[in-house]
DNA sequence: AAACATATAATGTTTAAACATTTATTATAT
DNA sequence: ATATAATAAATGTTTAAACATTATATGTTT
C-alpha cells in the first residue's frame, strides 16, 4: 500500500513524505515481525532479551549488561525479566561476588524456544523481497546517511 | 552514527541490515520529533490528534472518525481525549442527533498551541538534510516498494 | 411494540517506553 | 572506622499500543 493512499493527503515536500514513509515502513515491518513472535508467545522486546542472553553463551549477564545491549535504552529490564521468569525461560539469582548484581541466564526452555524461532530470521529477510539486492544496498546507504 | 557501531555485530545479510536500519532510523527521527513536541508539553500521539481535529475546520469529529484518521489504528482514543481534555485543548460533548456519538472539537487554546508548533514542520524537514533531493526521492521509492 | 442485531464509546488488562525515585550494596575519602 | 559517594537493581508513575469486554444507543426484523 502506497503512502499516498494511506494518508489521503498531500505532503509539503519529499522530506516530509520520507519521514512518514520511514515511520510507515517500520510500522509495516514491525507488525509482521510481532505477529511471528506472538505466535511463539513472545513480544519483540522479550525475544530481543532472550537473544542477548543466548549471545552470552555460558556466561551470565547482569541487568545492566542486558540494558546496554538492548536497542531501547530506557527499557526497564527488571520488570521485563520478571515476565520472562514467570514464563520460565530464564534464571535470575544474586551474584556471589557483588550482591548489587544479578546473574541472569537463559535456561533450557528458553534456548529451545529460540531455536524453534530461528526460522524467524528467514521470514524477516523475506519482508524485503520486493527489493533487489542492489536496491537494498542503496536503501542501507541512504538510511545510514540520515543518521550520520 | 552508523548501524554497525550501534550493534557491534555482523549481519546475516543486507536484508537483515536494512530491516534494522529502518528501525534505527525511525527511532532516530522519532526521538528528535518527540523532543520538540515534549518542549510544548505534548506527546506525538496527542499532537497527531490535535492536527486531525484542526483538519476538521469548523466541523466536529466523532471518536470513530478520529480513530480512522489516526496512524496507529488500535489507539484508544477515548482515553487520549481524556488527557487532551484535562489539558483544556479540546471540547467533547454528546452528539444531539445520535447519543452514541461524541462531538469532539479543538478549542482556542488547542489552535494557538498548534500554530506555535507549526515550526515543527521545518525542524522535521531538516532531519533529512543529509540527503540530496534526489536521494530523498529514491528513498521514498524504495520504502514504497517494500510496502507494496 | 418487542426482540434481536449492529454501532459507538467507554472501560479493563497486559506490556512496554520513558522518565524519576528509592533501596541496598560496594567503593572511596576523611 | 565512619561518613560520604557511587553503583546496581528495583520500584513508582504516566502515556500509549494492543488487545478484549461491556454499556448504551440506534436500526432492523418480525
Amino acid at each position: 500500500m502506497k503512502l499516498e493512499d494511506e494518508l489521503k493527503s498531500k505532503f509539503r515536500n519529499e522530506a516530509q513524505k520520507a519521514r512518514l514513509s520511514v515511520y510507515f515502513t517500520q510500522n509495516f515491518l514491525g507488525t509482521k515481525m510481532k505477529e511471528v513472535m506472538k505466535s511463539y508467545g513472545l513480544t519483540a522486546t522479550q525475544y530481543n532479551i532472550l537473544r542477548i542472553l543466548r549471545g552470552q553463551k555460558t556466561k551470565t549477564a547482569s541487568v545492566g549488561i542486558i540494558k546496554d545491549r538492548m536497542i531501547e535504552k530506557n527499557s526497564d529490564v527488571s520488570r521485563l525479566l520478571d515476565r520472562l521468569l514467570a514464563k520460565k525461560l530464564i534464571e535470575r539469582k544474586e551474584s556471589k561476588t557483588d550482591r548489587r548484581l544479578k546473574d541472569v541466564k537463559i535456561n533450557k526452555d528458553g534456548l529451545e524456544l529460540l531455536s524453534k524461532m530461528d526460522s524467524c530470521d528467514e521470514k524477516s529477510d523475506q519482508l524485503l523481497s520486493n527489493l533487489t539486492e542492489k536496491e537494498i544496498k542503496e536503501l542501507n546507504r541512504l538510511l545510514d546517511k540520515i543518521r550520520e
